[in-house]
DNA sequence: AAGAAAATAAGAATTATTCTCATTTTATTT
DNA sequence: AAATAAAATGAGAATAATTCTTATTTTCTT
């Protein structure tokens, strides 16, 4: 095997996950999915490059959903739907987050404006249904 | 003392400080405020009671910031800017939310939309200046 | 005033997350 | 390619916010 295909092979193999799922999972969503590819990577090292991507913006996290922290590869602002039921996290890639709220928000608060979330909560299709 | 003063003299303090400040405050914070006025109030009742309040709706939480829960006792949708530096959160009162995003939520997820957050994120005046 | 129900204090228990350090892997230099 | 330096990892200990337990106190009902 080559040098360039052993680089951070573990590392990768965090972001891949990621980057392949809609689920905006925590670390233990992460260390789980990669269980059957990859068994031999530890939590910690999931927490650690979760925690790494996110310094250098190439991961963001949503905050934490029923006291744990969830995660998602897309950092373009986008807006979210978290089910207070089954604590699912959807994209609604449907809905736009007008542009003026930004600025609006910087002239109010005098504040450097560097991200913004916009989630909604409820119940989801399947839990309103239980 | 009569009865009606007496009724839950604690639980209602809380409930008073956390409508007295503008700070957001954490559970920790909100015992910290009650210190003087009720040093007898303990830190598990202060949990216990933000609980009781959140679950009926009477105050809202507004997640996690620096993995320390921060509440609300202003439960209409309003928008917070969150400072990444000193971990404050600032009503930002100017920006409204357009009722259209939630209308237009729930039609794209085609869940029941109960709530909605829209935060800022970004450095405050003094963290910027340091 | 007596009994039932609810709230509280204190600290133990829980749990997500971070940290430590010895080891392994990767990168750099010779 | 060998030697050395730097970075990443695993395993489990440590941390810290939050929740839980239980005995006690306060409040409510009768």
């Amino acid at each position: 095997m080559e040098a360039a295909e052993k680089q951070f092979r573990k590392r990768n193999a965090i972001l891949d996950c990621l980057r392949q799922t809609h689920a905006h999972p925590s670390a233990e969503m992460v260390h789980a999915l990669l269980q059957p590819s990859h068994p031999d990577i530890s939590l910690a090292t999931v927490y650690r490059n979760l925690a790494w991507f996110k310094s250098r913006g190439m991961i963001q996290s949503l905050g934490t959903v029923n006291g744990v922290e969830r995660f998602d590869a897309d950092t373009q602002p986008h807006v979210h739907f978290v089910c207070t039921g089954c604590h699912a996290v959807l994209d609604l890639p449907q809905v736009e987050i007008p542009a003026s709220l930004g600025t609006s928000a910087e002239e109010a608060s005098g504040c450097r404006v560097r991200g913004c979330q916009l989630t909604f909560t409820g119940l989801c299709g399947s839990c309103a249904n239980s």
